[in-house]
DNA sequence: ATAAATATACTCAATTCGAGTATAAGGATC
DNA sequence: GATCCTTATACTCGAATTGAGTATATTTAT
């Protein structure tokens, strides 16, 4: 056995915003890449480096930031090993700076099989007859395949955007697996591919991110300063990727203490609606 | 700024067992330590690297084990920078190969504020005077330590033992805060020290475990093959620091497929207890 | 035989949850 | 100005879940 080794650590980000009822992620190179470099010795921690990285490569400024997952490539290369450090951040959408190959996605691009908002067709049509013939080859496939993709009359998770994208590359029905010298089992579910393992780091989180907002108000990085109760509703929505009752959401959140009246009135079609903010307590407890 | 910086990566194993109600935890150093140690070569992956070191250390071999965090420390030392990654692995506690200073600790004996099966009166007692001082040094402390340790009648959640041992470092309230320079607001919390950071990674485990319990059927590895449901309920009340009611946790079980019954019954004091072991699609999932 | 310990089975009210209906208040259209 | 469309806000109601309690059964120890 050979001793400690010296790596070398890449910082990845995924930067997440909701536009337009879109949940929508910060890309390189015509949205095939994250954000991402090596970690410096001028960095003060890995954070630090990592914004150093966005600042650099898109212009964007980060608030909080989230550690997402660390993993080490094979040790093939002998030019020396890789560790990746991904991390995700909430921000809201600016314009600064974009242009060149910086752009902002739509995340339902690269897993069109996670909005389920309007009736989901996508999976009967596309998903399931690739899945059925890799599901052939052995027999423990069966209950993974039908719980990450309801398919026997199991209920939809959500939360497990991850364990759908990384049963699609083992399947072979995503276009990295192929790309990954791996065997292919159909056509290639719809979605748009990634640069390394970038796809992936975005499925991990997509599915920390649908977890979380469940017990903890991490929306408040997304929205404007004043919001109405649709707004809110309507952004839980795009990242959760399914629709909510309207009545029994407004009832959720009055119960709680998250938000404060602001006294003024929304404008628009429709009967205005009073315009809400994150309470005072919710922010202090961010900073 | 300079370039790419050639770093060294350091590998962290929480190592949990149930045994006689207690949470016990895999220690070196007289359970001072964590099994840890360098990422070499050889090592096909972090996880095989992980396995590898606490095998060569402890003489213990690792079933499922899970990522917890990575961190950098602050670019200091000239002698080139080192990243942490730690993991949480569940398993049996085994005899084998202990003796030196490798032993099975209760991980209460770290923590005593997180076992609240008894009553708890550690925290009026002992913790809550140095916190008050700790808060009048600032505003937005007061919400903060009442949230964590349940001060203003709110309720005890168990799932915060990291931001627990975080604010009691913060207030200087463990000696880890004093040996790491920072000011002692008064008499410090009952609770065992730990070398570097293992204690912070500890509760990181012990936050990450008991969020996971709650909707993943995890103890599976914790248990042997056939166990009563007062032992699955004794195993899950010592991971979460809180009694269940008994009626209640076995409707909740019952209402599952968790489990099937093998026929048999236990003996002991009071009337047997039907035995029972994991149905097998729970089994093969985590194969 | 009796006590102590444990297992198992119900009961019951409070709360939460999912889904629906009804009414209010604005702008746009004719 | 009447009508329609759109959105906001407020209730309702039954089903399901939850928290807490009581009652009975079956064993070992004394």
């Amino acid at each position: 056995m050979s001793g400690a080794q010296p790596i070398h650590a890449e910082l990845i980000a995924v930067i997440v915003a909701v536009s337009d009822g879109a949940p929508r992620v910060l890309t390189l190179s015509d949205g095939t890449a994250l954000p991402a470099g090596p970690l410096e010795s001028g960095h003060r921690s890995l954070q630090a480096g990592l914004r150093n990285w966005v600042e650099r490569q898109t212009g964007h400024t980060l608030g909080h930031i989230e550690q997402l997952y660390t993993f080490a490539d094979p040790d093939r290369s002998r030019a020396g090993r890789s560790i990746s450090i991904s991390y995700l951040g909430l921000t809201r959408e600016t314009r600064t700076k974009l242009g060149g190959q910086v752009s902002w996605q739509d995340w339902y691009r690269y897993f069109p099989w996670e909005d389920r908002r309007a009736p989901a067709i996508l999976v009967e049509s596309t998903i399931k007859p690739g899945l059925t013939r890799w599901v052939d080859d052995a027999a423990d496939r069966q209950s993974r395949a039908a719980r990450c993709f309801a398919l026997d009359g199991a209920p939809w998770n959500e939360d497990l955007a991850l364990s759908r994208y990384e049963l699609l590359y083992e399947a072979g029905l995503v276009r990295e697996a192929a790309r990954d010298g791996r065997p292919v089992h159909g056509d290639f579910a719809p979605g748009i591919a990634m640069t390394a393992d970038h796809r992936r780091i975005l499925a991990t989180a997509i599915s920390r991110l649908r977890a979380t907002i469940k017990y903890r108000p991490v929306v408040f990085e997304l929205l404007p300063d004043q919001f109405t109760l649709l707004d809110l509703q309507r952004c839980i929505e795009a990242l959760a990727g399914h629709t909510l009752h309207k009545g029994n959401f407004r009832r959720l959140i009055e119960g709680q203490t998250l938000l404060e009246e602001t006294g003024t009135l929304a404008t628009g079609p429709g009967r205005p609606a009073k315009l809400y903010r994150f309470s005072a307590a919710i922010r202090a407890e961010r900073a």
